[in-house]
DNA sequence: AATATTTTGTGATATGTATCACTTTTTAGA
DNA sequence: TCTAAAAAGTGATACATATCACAAAATATT
């Protein structure tokens, strides 16, 4: 139990520069939570003094735009939750869903500021974590509204392989009709799409269970639309 | 000369906490320079050591997308620029360039960086700023994925009226075809779209002089595509 | 095990926008 | 002031994708 933040520093490079003073702090003002399949961690709109770190798991992003929920990305543990949203101001600006069961530890507010605030390197670090996530954004954003659906879909699965499983075989964590809004597009057309791609022989698919067959293929497709 | 520093200070919240020993490390390393209508400010690609502070002014913040640029949005003075971008890594992950004459601050990125660990208000200050932004972004792709083309035209003629020229009469400091970049259109289909705004005498428009007639249609667009 | 609910699969049709092609107007440069 | 280049205006056509409408399958739920 005691040496939970440890292990968490121990994974974390923005928790490395903690002091064991610093530590115990957190240590003695956090709480483990786990979360199911389906749970929300984190609702728009509701007051939070709590820092969300996503310890195991795997959780979708979403934001309520103006006609629908949209998911704005997935992120995998080890991750902050939430820091502008808790930092900013504390009423939520996006929520977050567990997509796979997950392990979550709230951390107070307070504790984590005043520790933002004695060590410099820590600092430091969390402002990176918060610049490379806004390019990210951009980044993504210009993917999803210049690339067609087909690109954004290849993408999704490329991801999926590559940076979540870690395996050119996976089971899809959501539906098609998340898919599709994680792409901007409907939940008819991601499935179209997706037969077309196994019918071209770059991908199998058996109910959720996916293997990329091609994935040359398939970063083509994520290039050229 | 020597207060310039100084009066940045009094307009940026961030700026604010800085003791004058501060403000005079900021005022022996910094330089400002004048920037004409279209001219470059950030150059995605290459490498700098300068926080970018942009004085006064209009500038497009713009990103190589996967087939085209993209604008990501339209930035006025007072606001850094690029703050992501210099603290992350050194290499600019986007442009940035003048749409109206601007004067801009270049700050060495060590000074700043030494600032931000010496003053706590003012880190705070820039995280919260870092995290505004990340969110902002949020819903800005939000909104872009999901309304239509005329919402989101729409939009920036809202914006530019009530955010950056705070004025129901303004000159269009973008072309047609900047503004379908900014609202992922074809410049084909923003003029139509105009056109179609002063046919039905929501706005007037001569050259680039624009005028809206009325507000409320325009916002009703805005939220109803 | 039976029933309700969610997810998936697929055709037919509608539609917002891109693209192409060309002209006119405006702006910038020599 | 003349000329070249950029920006704006507008029709015709093409196309990716949404939407609608159901059926089948898979998952939850009691």
């Amino acid at each position: 139990m005691k040496n939970e933040c440890l292990n968490c520093a121990c994974v974390m490079k923005s928790m490395q520069s903690l002091k064991s003073c610093q530590l115990e702090q957190l240590e003695s003002n956090h709480a483990v939570v786990q979360f199911r399949k389906g749970d929300p961690i984190i609702k728009q709109g509701m007051f939070s003094t709590n820092v969300v770190f996503l310890k195991s798991g795997l959780v979708k992003i979403h934001i309520t735009g103006p006609y629908h929920e949209q998911i704005v990305r997935l992120a995998k543990a080890p991750t902050y939750l939430g820091l502008p949203t808790t930092i900013g101001d504390k009423i939520n600006q996006y929520s977050v869903t567990a997509v796979q069961d997950s392990e979550v530890c709230f951390i107070d507010l307070n504790i984590f500021k005043r520790v933002l605030e004695e060590n410099k390197d820590f600092s430091s670090h969390i402002i990176l974590e918060l610049c490379k996530s806004e390019l990210e954004s951009y980044r993504r954003c210009a993917n999803r509204t210049q690339k067609q659906t087909r690109g954004n879909l290849a993408d999704v699965l490329l991801d999926l392989s590559e940076n979540v499983f870690e395996s050119a075989e996976f089971v899809l964590p959501i539906s098609q009709s998340d898919i599709g809004n994680l792409v901007d597009a409907s939940r008819e057309s991601v499935n179209r799409l997706l037969s077309e791609l196994m019918n071209d022989g770059i991908i199998r698919m058996e109910g959720r269970k996916i293997e990329i067959l091609n994935k040359s293929s398939l970063q083509l497709i994520s290039q050229n639309g």
